[in-house]
DNA sequence: ATAATTCCTCAACCTTGGTTGAGGTCAATA
DNA sequence: TATTGACCTCAACCAAGGTTGAGGAATTAT
């Protein structure tokens, strides 16, 4: 016969969430709820299971990767909708889509070198008090890091 | 007589709630949620009313920078404990502290650096594993931005 | 064919970092 | 003195990012 002994799974073979979840390393609950969230869209079985393809493990790479970069999975699903759809992504595709992460953590990075600054000048004076951070940085105030409350110490 | 006119408001002068939410900006909840959970410690005036020192001013001003740097509350109730307990801490005291603010501050830009540069080569190849990046940084995760979910993606 | 897995949905629960409101007390002001 | 604030406690609620478990259906292995 043609077909070869031990299926060599075509890249056409779709994953079960199991499957899927094993080689992302994100629990089945968690692929579950991102779907919930619209950051997945599977397709289901006739037996009503979810069946992924394969292109999804690159979509929860990047959801992996977005999230360490202190994206929420409300601006990860927005960043999503910049691919195609219909069509498979291609490697430009996430590419593409990859910049705006790099720019963001670009920011992440400046704003923490401007914070480095303040801070270093703060212990140096011993004041604390955020005076000099403010100066460096008017109202920014590394949000992307957590939603931290308002910022507006008036020292002693 | 010696006093002045309009009472300068002595450096001894306790603060209530609502003063030193005024000062810090942060909300009355949220230093009610503090002393709650043992960052700080208020002594009650006769009528049960909470009467903060004016060395707190700085004590919340250390935990809104630490919570700008990625510290849980928890980790900053820590770190407050390194303070000097019974005397108000003084000018070094907070200088030695916020060392370890910096601390946590640089190995955090430099995670983010190695990040950025893993990223860029996963853009660069379009592979969007982190096959790259784990190679960079074997297991760090630079989870000190966010609890997210266990790492190990195994490409396509 | 049957047993063992895996999967399904739905609801409840968890942690962090708070906010909001009810019901009642304290303190400053007219 | 009366009355506004400002304050008190306690409980419930919110959002994010999930986990856990019950009860049941589908799939896979023997």
């Amino acid at each position: 016969m043609c077909s070869m002994p031990t299926a060599p799974k075509s890249p056409a073979d779709p994953l079960s969430i199991g499957q899927l979840a094993k080689r992302t390393g994100v629990s089945v609950s968690a692929l579950r709820f991102y779907e919930d969230k619209g950051l997945i869209d599977p397709g289901r079985n006739a037996g009503g299971q979810r069946r992924f393809k394969r292109a999804d493990v690159r979509r929860v790479s990047f959801i992996l990767i977005a999230q360490q970069l202190g994206l929420s999975l409300g601006e990860i699903a927005q960043a999503l909708k910049s691919l195609p759809n219909g069509r498979t992504p291609t490697q430009s595709d996430w590419a593409a889509i990859s910049e705006g992460l790099l720019q963001r953590l670009d920011r992440q990075i400046d704003e923490m070198t401007r914070m480095r600054k303040s801070l270093t000048s703060c212990i140096g004076c011993g004041c604390l008090s955020l005076k000099a951070c403010r100066l460096y940085n008017p109202q920014d105030r590394l949000s992307e890091l957590g939603a931290g409350p308002h910022f507006g110490v008036t020292p002693d």
